[in-house]
DNA sequence: TTGTAAGCGTTATCAT
DNA sequence: ATGATAACGCTTACAA
């Protein structure tokens, strides 16, 4: 039995009778065909069920029509929020996306560079939940192009999609004071990360603004991860029962959920004796009991912008203009009550 | 300024002052060479900083190291879990994974073929939710190499990893039975769907042995996704007081989220009015409240062993065994309490 | 308007 | 052990 091969080109030449060139320009429309000869060749095409070899036309063009998406996890609602937005303008570009997972896959960091200059990819899309050393962002966007979401690496100007953080921790930050609290503990984001960093001073512009001393409340660091949430809110509440907390303000939903788990283990009720919040608005957040107050991100919408910029940045090679920051909305729910 | 080439084989070849093939041998380790001039070659990549061209590698081996993640959405964390495994495996094997959420992007579904004939991808891992039109599936797998997540084709007996479905189900209705419940509603998976099929066999199987005719026991259809579980428990439960069930058998996790929801809204009490299940274990149902008795499916491994599968299919090119089905677990929590 | 031919960067066959 | 050289399937000047 013969091998089948997958017809080419030249295949399609052949079957309609025209030359190699021809066919190019009708399947990519560069160049002037009689349109009989044209039917002809969609004819031959439709018939023999042809389509192009993209590694042919990668080599040939000098581009790969793929960009990679870097996130921490996918267990992270908001990644995965942000991976379909990204999906989406992607797809509308006609272009796929490679999904790459460190921690699940535990790939060297320069592995990705490599992907990079290897040219299987023409840019990134990179995410982090730990402020990543920048030695592989560096070395990421000197391969290439590359766009951050949520995150900006201090020294050096990367292009970058963000929300504005500092305002959406504000925000939630006033809220609770208005709710009448006084006694506040932060648990704050991984520290080198520029979100993390961000949320932190808007509670503390939040705290001022309201005649407190920022350095006087209680701030423990977590790493956006849940159990990280649980064992620091463990930490703010076994104090005497005078400088217990009564609001407990966490960097990102994922850590307000493991503070809720801490309380429900230890029986405390949420809100009445201890109200939470969190940021992300992840779409948990209104599952858990209570629902909780939190700030949305717009996640989606962030995973698109970024993928536009990206885009802009490969083929137009020169620097593309970030969008301004998007904005956040405090979402009210039922994690908050005043102090008793 | 210099339009800066990445260098190629023959760079490297020039620096070293040794012949094109040799460099190649090198670099895959494919034939033999001299120690002196493999180091001379291996000084000359590092000093240039060279990386193959992988589109020009995929062209003349035919293959793209690329195999593509078909899945419904990303929000649902048994599908990020799932995926997870998959990139764990993929990059076990220096596989890159390119990821499609066609209900994101709204691409036809053709177009998943094409990407496969385009030899773009050597396979592709396909999760539905939805029961997709066979159509897809089929031209898929005669395009090229697919395996089938807990999911198959009646008809065709396409490649697939499965978990035991059928008596996971039946488990976690007996225990639902054995707590006392005599009026249990059951809330479906979308119809053509496997898994959906065989989870409800399963509830049967159980309803049957305790002497309950399953034809009578009410069911609901729905189509995983939160939402339904939130309307066909509204129309469970919205019946004559007599007649409303003490228990609701949900098919998966998210469609027990909306079930809890209603009944928030609602006011009615759970478990202690109305117990609830679901089905899947993501991470979510032991964080609602109450924490979710549901069955554990191991998401992770579900994924990994699918893309094991894919590649000997794509690489042995003859037939691999799949897997056993893989054993789910009963997870006891709280959502369950004997009728009153 | 159409065809010829020269690459794109690798790999692999075949002499040497 | 090493090096020419011919593909791989496509795009694109350049010629006709």
């Amino acid at each position: 039995m013969a091998k089948k091969r997958r017809p080419t080109m030249k295949d399609v030449a052949a079957h309609a009778g025209v030359s190699l060139s021809t066919v190019s320009y009708v399947v990519n429309d560069s160049g002037p065909v009689a349109s009989d000869r044209r039917s002809r060749v969609l004819d031959a095409i439709r018939i023999l069920n042809y389509t192009p070899n993209e590694s042919a036309r990668s080599l040939k063009r000098r581009s790969a029509s793929t960009i990679g998406l870097i996130l921490p996890e996918l267990a992270n609602q908001y990644f995965a929020l942000v991976a379909e937005g990204i999906e989406r303008a992607a797809s509308d570009a006609d272009v796929l996306v490679v999904l790459c997972v460190p921690q699940a896959t535990g790939k060297s960091d320069d592995f990705y560079a490599q992907l990079l200059r290897s040219q299987r990819l023409d840019g990134v899309v990179y995410l982090s939940a730990t402020g990543t050393l920048p030695s592989l962002i560096l070395e990421l966007s000197r391969s290439g192009a590359v766009v951050l979401v949520d995150e900006q690496m201090p020294g050096f100007e990367l292009p970058a999609v963000v929300s504005d953080n500092r305002r959406g921790a504000r925000e939630i930050a006033q809220h609770v004071i208005e709710a009448g609290h006084r006694q506040i503990a932060l648990i704050g984001g991984p520290a080198p990360l520029w979100s993390a960093d961000q949320r932190l001073a808007g509670y503390r512009e939040a705290l001022a603004a309201a005649g407190q001393d920022p350095d006087e409340v209680p701030f423990f660091g977590g790493d956006y991860r849940q159990r990280a949430g649980y064992e620091q809110a463990a930490k703010a509440l076994e104090v005497a029962p005078a400088d217990r907390p009564t609001a407990l303000i966490c960097a990102n939903d994922l850590m307000a959920f493991g503070a809720l788990e801490y309380c429900r283990a230890s029986g405390i009720a949420v809100p009445s004796e201890l109200s939470i919040v969190g940021f992300d608005d992840i779409p948990t957040a209104s599952l858990v009991t209570p629902r909780l107050t939190t700030v949305r991100q717009p996640a989606h919408d962030l995973g698109f912008a970024a993928a536009r910029l990206l885009f802009s940045l490969i083929d137009d090679e020169g620097e593309a203009t970030p969008p301004m920051p998007f904005p956040t909305a405090l979402m009210v729910r039922d994690s908050v009550a005043p102090p008793r």
